[in-house]
DNA sequence: CTGTATCCTTGAGGATACTG
DNA sequence: CAGTATCCTCAAGGATACAG
C-alpha cells in the first residue's frame, strides 16, 4: 500500500476498494474456494464434490455450483444418460483466479502466528476491565 | 492451479482451501477493505473514516475497527483530550495484505467483462425455460 | 468526538425429505 | 445420481437514540 498514495484522491482509493470487493464477492462464499480447488484438476462429479468438500450441505453445493457456473468459473457438462451424470470443470479464468489467491495464502501463512498473538494480547487486554 | 496437482492428495488440496479461507475471513467483511485502505496512508480519525467509507453505519464502523484492531491489522491511538481524539493506522502487516490483494484486483479487472458476459449468457439461457 | 446500546431486517447457510 | 423444495436458525448488517 506504500505511502506513495499521497497523490491519489480519496475517491480513487475507495474505487480500488470496490474492485477488490468485486473479486472477493466471487470467492467470498463459505464454499466457493473448496469447490473451485476440487474442480481445478479435471472434471469432477456432483457426488464426488460432496465427498471432497467436507461439511457442505447438498443445498449449498448446488447453489454454489450454480453461482460459479453463472460467473463463468465452472463449466457444467451433462451426459444424457440414466441415471444422470454431470461433470464440473474449472475454467481457465478460475485457474487464474486461484493463482492470484496464492499471494493471499502466503500472507496468511506468514502472519498466522502474529495474528494469533495479536488476538490473544487484545483479549487479555480487554478481559481485565471485565 | 496448474494440473501439476495430480500428485497431491485430496486432503492436502482442501487444506490449502482452508488457508485461503483463513485469509479471506480477515478481510471478507463488507467494510474491512475500505477501512484498511483509508487507514493505510497515515493516521485517520473516526469521523473521517465515517466520511470516506461511504455508506457505512456507525455501528459497523466500530465493530469492524475493533476486529481489525484485534487481528493486529490496525493500531488505535487515543489522545486523552476532551473531546476525545482517536487515530487509526494500518500496521505493516495490513499493508502487506493489501499488496497481496493486488493480484486479486488485477484478476477482477482482467475478467470483468468476461464475467458480465458469462452472467448475461447464463441468465438468457435460463430465462427461456421460465 | 467517539463511541455504546437497542431493536430490527435480511440473507447465508444447514437439515433433510422427496423426485425424475 | 443429481438435484429441488421446504422449513429453520443464526449472524451480519442497518438505523438511530443516547452517553462520557
Amino acid at each position: 500500500m506504500s505511502q506513495g498514495n499521497s497523490g491519489v484522491s480519496v475517491t480513487a482509493r475507495q474505487a480500488r476498494a470496490c474492485t477488490v470487493r468485486e473479486a472477493l464477492d466471487r470467492v467470498g462464499g463459505k464454499w466457493s474456494i473448496g469447490i473451485l480447488i476440487a474442480a481445478s484438476h479435471g472434471p469432477i462429479r456432483f457426488t464426488e464434490l460432496e465427498r471432497q468438500v467436507a461439511g457442505i450441505s447438498r443445498r449449498m453445493l448446488t447453489l454454489t455450483l450454480r453461482n460459479l457456473e453463472r460467473d463463468g468459473l465452472l463449466h457444467r457438462h451433462v451426459y444424457p444418460t440414466v441415471p444422470p451424470k454431470v461433470e464440473y470443470t474449472a475454467t481457465p479464468m478460475a485457474r487464474e483466479l486461484y493463482e492470484s489467491l496464492v499471494a493471499l495464502t502466503e500472507w496468511a501463512e506468514r502472519h498466522r502466528t502474529a495474528i494469533t498473538a495479536a488476538r490473544a494480547a487484545y483479549d487479555r487486554e480487554h478481559a481485565k476491565v471485565e
